[in-house]
DNA sequence: CTTTGTGCAAAGGCTTTGCATGCTT
DNA sequence: AAGCATGCAAAGCCTTTGCACAAAG
């Protein structure tokens, strides 16, 4: 079917890709694919729209960005920390900060055990109003 | 602007919201809109698409369905108790198991005041492959 | 009779894909 | 030179919306 996969697949150096990973380097919130191809077109390195959705997608399989699926259908990523770990988001300017959640780890293990649920696996986001927006 | 609000807005007693309703209610896994409208087109009591989407989204609203965002932009809906409560859903079947967490209120609040976030609020999901599935 | 619900078809918004070209290796 | 990456435009998908008609209260 297919050939012998090799450890990781080859990622080309290129203007688009490092123009992106260095506006993700400096965002701190979740932001979208739109929002950045705005971001960047506005910053002069311009890249295409696809380019855009491309690489954050390949990025998100990488598992180098965290991906969170609003309510409209519109997805918003984040650059990621390598571990394995939770957000906080701010509801009003979309600040994150990452948590541990070792209790919660433990908790959704449990809960999947207790119902005959193998190969456990989970998605928590926590939000709320930040410091500076509930000013 | 609007007037006066009162309780609960006028709900009526239609074929195709009692035939939404009823088949909602036989079903204990999460479904998407288009497959809904497909099921109750097979079984005879064809309901329009748009119907189906407006009286799901009533009803997410209304609190008598949660929804669930796929990866793929699709939303999943399936009834659900009037409690807080979150889900342990199969990965392969759909299966879905209602489970509670008080453990995981508690560290959601406490994750939010730590950080100085008000009015938390939490989005958690538990995945696994139930019995049946890994049987 | 008045108001809300329904259908259909069209519009919308985000994301993906086909294909020819350019750039990295 | 060989192959992945990029752009553009078109296509896809799920969902929402406008409007005229039917049904519920």
């Amino acid at each position: 079917m297919s050939p012998p996969e090799k450890g990781a697949p080859t990622t080309r150096t290129t203007r688009q890709r490092t123009a992106i990973e260095a506006l993700l380097a400096d965002t701190s919130s979740f932001t979208s694919a739109q929002h950045l191809h705005a971001r960047l077109s506005a910053q002069g390195s311009s890249v295409g729209l696809s380019t855009v959705y491309r690489t954050l997608q390949a990025m998100a399989d990488a598992g180098e960005v965290d991906v969170l699926r609003q309510g409209d259908g519109e997805a918003l990523y984040r650059r990621c920390s390598p571990a394995h770990h939770h957000h906080l988001v701010c509801r009003e300017c979309g600040r994150t900060v990452e948590v541990e959640g070792r209790d919660v780890e433990a908790w959704a293990v449990r809960v999947a055990q207790t119902h005959g649920f193998t190969d456990p696996t989970h998605d928590i986001e926590v939000f709320g109003t930040c410091p500076d927006c509930s000013r």
